[in-house]
DNA sequence: ACCGGTTCGCGAACCGGTTCGCTAAGAGTA
DNA sequence: TACTCTTAGCGAACCGGTTCGCGAACCGGT
C-alpha cells in the first residue's frame, strides 16, 4: 500500500494525498474527509524511508553506547532507557551503535550514510576521537561528559568534580583527616574518561586544601576488585576512617571488604557514595550516597539534540547537573 | 556527494558506480579503479535512506524494550547490549522502540511506517497483544520468552520451569521438605509473564511430586518488598528452611532481611537463586545460583531473526537455555 | 568477410514519498 | 459582462540509490 494506491482510490492526485498528510497546503473539506476515509479503511502509513529520502531527514537519533565489556552500569542502563523514551515523546526514534573493539565500524556506518540526524555520545572521553570527527563533519551531536573543548558542542554532564569536593568537605566536617577516593578503573582514568579524571582532580585539590592526608586508588568494576583495592588502601594508609567512592559497581564488594577485614561501618570507617538510591539502599549500613540522576540526563540530552536540530545556530547547550547527597547510615564522625 | 558526482568526477555512468559499489556486474579492470579512486579521494558513502528505498530492506532490526519504569535489570541490560553488538556484527541496527504507557505510538510507527525488517520483542507474555499484531501483518520476528502460541514464531527462552524443578529438587536432595519461592511482582504474574508464571507452575508440580510444604511468594523488584515477603512466607509457613527465588531485583533485600530476623544462611535458611553471578557474588554468603545468559540469548535472537529475514519460509528457530547452577555458600543440608 | 557469442557500459524506469509552479474554476468588484 | 484575485487540485521534478534491457565493441571460428 502506498501513497499512488490511495490516491487511485480516491480519485485524487498523489500529491493531493501528501497535503492532506501534512496539512501544508489547503484542501477542501470534501476531498480531505474522501482521502482520508481510504486512508483509513486500507490502515495506510506513509514510509519512513521515502519520507526521509525526499526530506533530506530521518528523524532518528543515534546513541553510541560504551562496550559491553565495560559492563554497562545500572545508571548507564537507565539513562538508554530514558534516551528512548523522550525521544519516543517526541515522535523520533534510537538508533543504537555500540563502539567496541572495532568501534568504528557502526559509527562510520551511522554517520558517513546518514542514518540519523544527530548523535547522542555516551563515555565521552577528555579527548574524543568520536567527537573530533563529528566536529570535523558538522555533525549535531550532544555529548554525555564534557570534552576537553568543552564549549564547541552541547553536552550534559555530572558535576563529579562538585561532588568529590563536596563529599570530601562532608566528611572533613565530620572530624575525619584520612581520607580514601575510589576511582573508576585504571584503565578509564588512562584514556581520560572525564569523571575518573576530574574526580582524581578533584580530590587532589580538596586534600591539599583542608590540609588532610588523602589516598587515591582505582578499582576495576567489580567485587573482587575492591576486596583489593581496600587492602591497598589500608597497606598505603592505615589510618583511614573515611572512604569516597564513586565506582557504583564495586560498591557491595567494598562493604563486605570492610566487613571481613573487622572495620566497622560507620563506627570505624565512614563511607560516602556516588551510586544510585537502589544500590546503596540494599547493603547493610544503607550508604549514604549522591544518586547519578540517569533518567534526567537522558531527557536532558534529547531535549538539547533536538533543539540544535531545530535551530542548527542557536546556542549549544552545557547542562551540569548536580544531585544532592542524602545520608543514610554510613557516616559518623571520626573515631576516637 | 551523492552517486551523480561519482559517476560524473569518474566520467561514467551512475549505474557503472553502483555496479562497482555492488559487485553485482563485471566491471572492467581500468574503470573500477578510476571510480574506487574517486571514491577513496572523496569519503563518498552511499545513503543507507536511498539504498533502503530502492531495495525495500533497511538493514534495521527493531527492538522491543520494557517500560522504563519496570526497572530493567542488569540482565536486560546485558541483553539489549549483546542484541546490539551482534547486529553490529552483521552490518545491522538497532532501532529501540519502548513500549509503555502509550507503548503503541513507537511500537505501531515502527512497524507502519516500515522502519526495520524485523522485530525482536523483550518480555513477552504468555499473551501478548505485539506478538498477535506482529503475526497478523506476517512480520519477521523472533521473541525473548515464549507466548502461548509457542510454535506459531521464533524465539528464544530461559528454561524456567526447568530451572525451578532443578532449583526445588536440589533443596529436596539436602532434606528440605518446606521450602519457599520468592516470584516476579504479582502484576507480572497477573499479566502471564512467562517466567513468573511458569515458575510459579512448576514450583506448584514439584511440591506436589515431592510431597513437600511450599509457600510460594510475588515480591516487587526491590529490597523493601524483600523484606516484607520474608516476614510474609515464615509467617504463612514458620517451618520454611529453604527459599528459591527468580527476583534477582530482590535478591539482595532477601538476604539481609533473613540476616536482619536472625535465620542464618544457610545454617538456618538455604538460598538458591537465578540471578547474575555478578548480583549473587557480592553478597555475604555468596549465593548459589543458576545465571541468566543474557549474552547468549541477545545474541541467539539476533542470529534467529537475520537467519528468518533470509530463508522467510525456512524453519522456525526455537532456542530454550538452561543454565547450570553453580554452588557457592548459601547451601546446606536441612538443620536439625 | 561474415556470424554467433561475450563482455561491459549506458540510459531509463523504479522505489515512495515531498514540493513547487501552473492553471481552471469560482468569488468579488466595477 | 469583463476583469482581477483567490482557492485548490494536478503534474512533474526531485531525493539518491538499484536494476533491467539494450546494444556497441570485441572475440574467435569458418
Amino acid at each position: 500500500m502506498n501513497i499512488g494506491e490511495i490516491a487511485r482510490r480516491a480519485g485524487v492526485s498523489r500529491s493531493t494525498v501528501s497535503y492532506v498528510l501534512s496539512g501544508k497546503r489547503q484542501v477542501s473539506a470534501e476531498i480531505r474527509d474522501r482521502v482520508t476515509a481510504v486512508i483509513e479503511e486500507s490502515g495506510y502509513r506513509p514510509s519512513a524511508t521515502a519520507r526521509a529520502l525526499a526530506q533530506g531527514e530521518t528523524r532518528t537519533l543515534g546513541l553510541v553506547i560504551p562496550p559491553m565489556r565495560h559492563h554497562l552500569s545500572v545508571d548507564q542502563l537507565h539513562f538508554v532507557g530514558a534516551v528512548a523514551e523522550a525521544a519516543a515523546d517526541h515522535d523520533y526514534d534510537i538508533l543504537l551503535s555500540p563502539s567496541g573493539q572495532d568501534r568504528d565500524r557502526a559509527f562510520e556506518r551511522m554517520l558517513g550514510e546518514r542514518r540519523v540526524d544527530g548523535v547522542i555520545v555516551m563515555e565521552t572521553l577528555l579527548h574524543d576521537s568520536r567527537v573530533s570527527t563529528l566536529i570535523e563533519r558538522g555533525f549535531p551531536f550532544v555529548t554525555i561528559g564534557r570534552t576537553g573543548s568543552g564549549q564547541e558542542h552541547g553536552w550534559v554532564d555530572l558535576d563529579y568534580a562538585g561532588l568529590v569536593s563536596e563529599g570530601v568537605g562532608k566528611l572533613h566536617a565530620l572530624g575525619h583527616r584520612d581520607i580514601a577516593l575510589v576511582n573508576r578503573p585504571q584503565e578509564l582514568l588512562d584514556r581520560e574518561y572525564g569523571p575518573a579524571f576530574r574526580a582524581a582532580d578533584a580530590f587532589d585539590k580538596a586534600v591539599v586544601e583542608l590540609e588532610l592526608h588523602g589516598v587515591a586508588r582505582c578499582c576495576d568494576d567489580d567485587d573482587d576488585a575492591a576486596a583489593a583495592c581496600v587492602e591497598a588502601i589500608f597497606a598505603a594508609a592505615p589510618a583511614v576512617t573515611a572512604i569516597l567512592t564513586i565506582n557504583e559497581r564495586s560498591l557491595a564488594g567494598l562493604v563486605t571488604a570492610l566487613a571481613e577485614r573487622g572495620s566497622r561501618v560507620p563506627e570505624d570507617v565512614s563511607v560516602l557514595a556516588i551510586a544510585s538510591a537502589r544500590n546503596a539502599m540494599s547493603l547493610r549500613p544503607k550508604v549514604s550516597a549522591a544518586e547519578v540522576p540517569a533518567e534526567r540526563m537522558g531527557r536532558h540530552a534529547v531535549e538539547a539534540l533536538l533543539r540544535r536540530l531545530a535551530e542548527p545556530e542557536g546556542e549549544l547547550a552545557h547542562v551540569l547537573l548536580s544531585p544532592p547527597f542524602v545520608d543514610r547510615e554510613s557516616l559518623a564522625p571520626r573515631p576516637g
